[in-house]
DNA sequence: GTCTATATGAAGATAGAC
DNA sequence: GTCTATCTTCATATAGAC
């Protein structure tokens, strides 16, 4: 049955950043006008500005989330054994991360240059942290005489292109599967940096 | 001296071109305004109309434009050896051709969804025959028993994505040299793909 | 919390003078 | 070829009624 006004906040509010965040990846932020996101949410546009102040927070509060969460999921899927073992952890761990936020990650790579100034130091500064942890893998490998790369902050960089690629090509239920797909790119990733 | 009304068609047409480059790679298309773009060449927006039909078609001169070159530039440096020799100068090659033209390379990239869908299909059109060259590239070198990967496709997405991870870094008189850059990658891409 | 209505400005594109 | 002026539409954001 129909809820009486005032009765919607706690369900509206992660609507109208679900349509963001669909709208944003499809078209752009610059693209993508408040009307068109209250109208994918069913109200007016006025209405929107009860969730966000303007559209910019709502733009970076969907980067920080995404980068927040990033950060979580790797804390909480700790590996402690060799360099090859983190560097494959690391690489499937990316696969996945990123495989299961298509519209996320788009987001979080096309839209750096939308933010405000202040707001992209503070999404670089997650992203870098990111990785930093890849590089201490291929530094410590490195070390260990595991790995043999020039220059480890170049191969950090290579290594996540190469990963975050997979995102332009991959669809659940397409040719191969996200284990398949785990399998290929921990076979190239291991070959790339090997001694 | 100051020319008469009439005369700079000659110059005003690659200005407004090398002036919406800049300031689409800069900002982003939706985000940059025709009249942003007569502010950069000195005239007013109703000005550039006669060079452009509209906003679109200047978005879609530019990417067609650097299709076309890339396929002109593969065209003059043809490479009929091994597939070993042939991969490294299509690696070099992938590197020296994007770093020097990085606004062309990002609109390239972060524009596609802005194109009509007929602007769209040739665009895609032009990238894929790009792809499916280093794709010719790494089923030879299988056949020959020279490269070993588990899914050419797969490979060719990934070397082409590590490659082109260049641009978001690489500045000229930084901390490597175009040439250092290009021997550290063919490095990489060749344990990538090895047997 | 959402609505209608609006303030204020800027967008793409065109017309006609020079 | 470029200008000024304008048409028409749409933008972000706010105010106040319910």
């Amino acid at each position: 049955m129909a809820r009486t006004a005032g009765s919607h906040s706690d369900i509206t509010g992660p609507r109208v950043r679900k349509a963001a965040l669909a709208l944003f990846a499809r078209h752009g932020f610059a693209a993508v006008s408040m009307r068109q996101i209250a109208g994918e949410v069913g109200v007016q546009a006025g209405a929107l500005y009860n969730y966000t102040p303007d559209k910019q927070t709502l733009l970076f509060d969907l980067m920080r989330g995404h980068m927040e969460d990033l950060r979580a999921a790797r804390a909480n899927a700790p590996c402690n054994g060799t360099p090859p073992e983190r560097l494959e952890a690391f690489t499937r761990f990316h696969i996945r991360f990123h495989s299961e936020r298509p519209e996320e990650v788009f987001i979080a790579y096309m839209e750096l240059r939308n933010l405000t100034p202040e707001n992209f130091a503070v999404i670089e500064t997650l992203r870098r942290q990111y990785e930093d942890e890849l590089e201490t893998i291929l530094s410590d490998g490195v070390a260990s005489g595991d790995f043999a790369v020039s220059d480890t902050k170049i191969a950090t960089l290579a290594v996540i292109a190469m990963l975050t690629g997979v995102n332009t090509w991959f669809r659940e239920g397409g040719r191969l599967s996200l284990d398949e797909v785990e399998r290929i790119y921990w076979d190239m990733v291991r070959k790339t940096v090997a001694a």
